[in-house]
DNA sequence: AATCGATTCAAACAGGCGTTTGAATCCGCC
DNA sequence: GGCGGATTCAAACGCCTGTTTGAATCGATT
């Protein structure tokens, strides 16, 4: 194992470190792949290393797989920061935003977003890496979002209430980024792209949610348009 | 191959045929591993068969997987009838009793559910079998889903809206059965059992949904029990 | 009883896997 | 310049995988 001059981790410099390659190369393979299915070799291959260095770095293959589960979700929170908005921020545009945010987060956007889908992944099927990965990203976003829930309510429902309230809105955005396949066959083909873009489906989240709560008009009255101040530009 | 009395499948013995015994425990394994991870060797000494059997049988172990989806599927499919109502039945509680046994069939209670899971790794990502899922199982539900919601709606809504109110009913569910792991960790411990059955899950998604179609009461005030007719008995 | 196809079996096969080895190479330092 | 630890490398090691083989067994038919 390497004892010496783990230079402190360049925030730059990416594919210098052969550490560093093999954790990306890794994260990119086991997100792809799955943890079984992929392969050291491989790994080393797209990592220009020699097989011998992932043992030579962290010991097992296993080892290697936790530690690019939590190097994506490093990565992943760098890039991310916490939603923040000014004090007197409507809870409805905070809503609105934070689904948007999610929603750009999860389907993608600005990056091929293989680190979601080894995070994704984690969540599925928890291995050890899964309990850090909700204390540190999962948990602190659900936080705010119960906090954008209970605002929203006028703080008059039970903590239990307003936890279900936020396991709804995550539930109507994760359907897409886990089984987004499917639902691809479950909507005629034409429609996908115009009813369910990430920002489409935020604008649909966030009124549902919204009227279910009582701070919009509910569905029943099509296009009445009540939240039209907060959809998406088009 | 075999070429020769492949005896009518007699829908009461389930450990008769060695072809029946191979399907039954390859479907568990594969549910409980995922395809790479489980082995032609642990399947076949589940199913109490040679390892040859199953090229005998099935080709090969790629092959043996497809048919175990369709196999489990199938099976569900007998136990788990289409939903139907006396006419006149008030849409609001068809939607109860729909999304009800969703979360029942989803979540267990009659039966440990490894061909649920073994369903979910197909729906999360497809292979072959996915389609055929989809069109047999997935669809037809989803159907009668946009039926009961295009009703509570009295058919104001354009079918791609209804589609979305559709996903959002299915994304709060399908939380539960994807992340059911993280779910628990993001709850506190003793409230998983009281709030977070399917009855109680079912009871909530039920009255989220009325609330945002605008056939209940919304969540601002706070145990005004609009909906108390509808709840199941605890 | 003999026959013949269908089925089962123990054993082996080739190939890929994660991992280890021991020597070669690099690079900063006295 | 040469020492010494850190790093890299090609090669090999067992082991386990899916798959195949060819003979043994079974069961019905003639």
């Amino acid at each position: 194992m390497p004892t010496q001059t783990r230079s402190g981790t360049s925030a730059a410099d990416d594919a210098r470190d052969p550490r560093e390659r093999i954790l990306l190369a890794a994260g990119r393979e086991f997100a792809e792949r799955g943890f079984e299915a992929a392969t050291v070799r491989d790994i080393c291959a797209a990592a220009g290393a020699n097989v011998a260095a992932v043992n030579y770095y962290f010991g097992d293959k296993h080892r290697l797989y936790i530690e690019s589960v939590k190097h994506a979700h490093e990565a992943r929170l760098r890039q991310v920061p916490q939603p923040e908005w000014a004090p007197g921020t409507p809870a409805a545009q905070k809503l609105h935003e934070f689904v948007g945010s999610m929603l750009d987060r999860m389907l993608g956007g600005d990056q091929p977003p293989w680190q979601v889908r080894l995070m994704m992944r984690e969540l599925l099927q928890p291995t050890e890496a899964c309990r850090e990965l909700v204390e540190d990203y999962i948990r602190p976003h659900f936080g705010i979002l119960l906090g954008v829930l209970d605002e929203l309510t006028g703080g008059a429902l039970p903590a239990s209430e307003v936890r279900r309230l936020g396991l709804s809105v995550i539930g109507q955005c994760f359907l897409y980024r886990a089984a987004g396949d499917v639902v691809a066959m479950l909507v005629p083909a034409g429609e996908i792209d115009a009813y369910h873009t990430p920002q489409a489906i935020a604008d649909h989240v966030t009124r549902f949610t919204l009227a279910a709560v009582g701070a919009a008009e509910p569905f029943t009255r099509p296009g009445l348009g009540t939240v039209s101040a907060l959809e998406s530009p088009r």
